[in-house]
DNA sequence: TGACAAATGCAACTAAGTTGCATATAATTC
DNA sequence: GAATTATATGCAACTTAGTTGCATTTGTCA
């Protein structure tokens, strides 16, 4: 027997779906309460880690001290605005050049990277 | 009246100076200890916040779900090391064509960027 | 419909980091 | 070298993010 589905996976699995950027496990949570489905929290992380390590949702880190989550779908990195704190997402992979030097000039396999960029979305620049 | 010179913080940024990767406020607290500093860990994270905000460090996370240290220095991403924890150091910004293109189409202006590896080091390739 | 693994809820816990407040200590000035 | 004062420290208590144990419930499948 392996992934069950139940009322609150679904409602998580839905709400990452309907996300535009990533979110927070309270975000998850208040989203669950808005729609009638009184979940513990522990049933939230549980359920978090479970897609996570089934490599359905992405794991990812803005120096907040806590994580977001998004659903897995193409490769991608983030523009976060420190201005107002918007996340949006840029394709495109620059790293094969750099991923290939490393590996040439030290013998250390990159696996996977991480790369966020923080600074301004155009309507923060206007507003300085 | 501005940054006093105290044993405490004095320890910290020796063994900062020391560290040959990112350390976490626990790390910080062994060194003081094994040295006979007595030290509180509230003063550990306010002097590290401050070091931090004054510029002289930088914060790191490495989904660890905490945060580390390092002495501010040379620009540079880091080589983790999914096998053994080992975190090594690799200079290079690949990444300007990339944020010249980011600002080019959509408008957002990158003031500064997270980027680091995962995978393995050449150790751990061969153990496997 | 019974069986059983998987999921949930609760309470209690850990780990990382923060805050308020009283005390102590560098650094500056006289 | 003592007085001053901003800065730093220590303690206790707190918050926030995330985890664990255990008893109960619920999907799923045969």
């Amino acid at each position: 027997m392996d992934l069950k589905s139940t009322p609150a996976r679904d409602a998580i699995l839905c709400f990452l779906k309907s996300s535009k950027s990533p979110v927070d496990v309270e975000q998850i949570i208040e989203y669950l309460r808005s729609n009638n489905l009184n979940t513990n929290k522990v049933t939230v992380y549980r359920n978090i880690e479970r897609l996570y390590k089934d490599g359905e949702v992405e794991r990812l880190e803005f120096g907040e001290g806590k994580f977001r989550y998004e659903l897995k779908k193409n490769h991608h990195h983030h523009l976060i605005c420190t201005g107002c704190g918007k996340i949006e997402e840029v394709e495109g992979d620059f790293l094969n050049k750099m991923e290939e030097e490393i590996y040439r000039t030290g013998g250390f396999k990159v696996k996977n990277h991480v790369l966020e960029f923080y600074g301004l979305c155009r309507k923060c620049q206007i507003k300085n």
